[in-house]
DNA sequence: ACGTAACGATAACATATGTTATCAAGTTCA
DNA sequence: TGAACTTGATAACATATGTTATCGTTACGT
């Protein structure tokens, strides 16, 4: 969210700037575990190297909501806002390098921020962006066959498909990894018109 | 969102007095389109008596995302906060009254509620409470069956049921009103244990 | 370097769900 | 009142997708 906002409104920045320096910035490996499903969101998380992916357990099973990637930030916001227990488990795909903000900076922040003029109007822009990103994955989800949402992910944003693995994208699309090799497969097919 | 802020900070209610009269009360028949997909939301929607449907639409058939019903408010936010068309169609499901209230108050509105101490605070929670929602929508729709989420729907909000035609709740569950048919069957066998 | 785990493809089968068509009951409206 | 529409149930069939198992390849840790 922060670094959203960050981009839309760079006449802000010196404000970030000043709580740069309570960044705990960290190196860590695959599959670690930067928030947990249930657990309070304490800190905001900005991705300088690497990816991780948003998701939530169902039984052994997980499903995949969300992927983000190099400098992109993130956090559980309901939860971080609300206080209340995280929906999502936010996990690293790949090595990665993140920078932590505590939780009572981001508020300290905020505060500041909110005397600025035009903040509201910020805010409440940003949260419409966003709710309308997760309206589009929703409508996407129902309205477009797993094959579909395959090729508009191989079209929009191939970089996903090349860097995270393929069980992580089955599950986002909301298919088995076995549907989705199918799909692939056929998708292969369809091209070897020779 | 209007009236879901007033229920939860009343102290702000002397506001939202302020405006009620610039609302136009309007009595409507079922089916009647109070905002359309495509189109830019212009005014903030109160059901006073009636309830109506957020759904968008897929070729032919329609998806529902959403019931509202009395005293409850509603528009389509990213449309109306960002001036981009609505994803959404708005439709009154049974003969309805509606107060309207013109974009341009809401916007008066905002700005002198941004003004008091702890409105960005409120904006913030009331923005991740919505996302919550839908983020809820989403991971049950993704987690439960069909069959699961009647059930749900059936236990938490019966009035759903009670009051909206069939078809439309197979389409806010996401199947074929044949198939809601197969599994009401189904539940109604599973009960005649004799 | 070796063993183990992760990853991806494929086959065979089971199940869930969509589609189309038909019928019956209830509602609406001229 | 009668015709048209809406709503809901059901059957028959087609298709999409899940599950389990197997296999080969690659990546990774000790």
């Amino acid at each position: 969210m922060l670094f959203h906002f960050r981009n839309k409104f760079p006449q802000l920045n010196p404000f970030w700037d000043k709580y740069l320096k309570y960044q705990k910035r960290l190196e860590v490996p695959a599959k670690t575990i930067l928030l947990e499903e249930g657990k309070v969101s304490g800190q905001y998380i900005f991705i300088e190297k690497g990816c991780v992916r948003a998701f939530f357990n169902n039984n052994g099973d997980d499903k995949t909501v969300q992927f983000f990637f190099e400098n992109e930030g993130l956090t559980s916001f309901e939860s971080f806002i609300n206080n209340v227990p995280s929906l999502v488990t936010i996990e690293t795909i790949e090595p990665s390098i993140v920078c932590l903000l505590p939780k009572q900076y981001v508020s300290q922040l905020m505060d500041e921020l909110s005397r600025e003029q035009g903040f509201v109007q910020m805010i409440l822009q940003a949260s419409a962006s966003r709710q309308t990103h997760y309206m589009n994955e929703f409508v996407s989800f129902i309205r477009d066959t797993p094959e579909q949402r395959y090729q508009k992910l191989l079209s929009e944003r191939p970089h996903i498909i090349q860097r995270v693995p393929q069980h992580y994208i089955a599950s986002y699309l909301g298919v088995s990894s076995v549907h989705l090799s199918r799909i692939k497969s056929k998708l292969a097919k369809g091209k070897l018109h020779f």
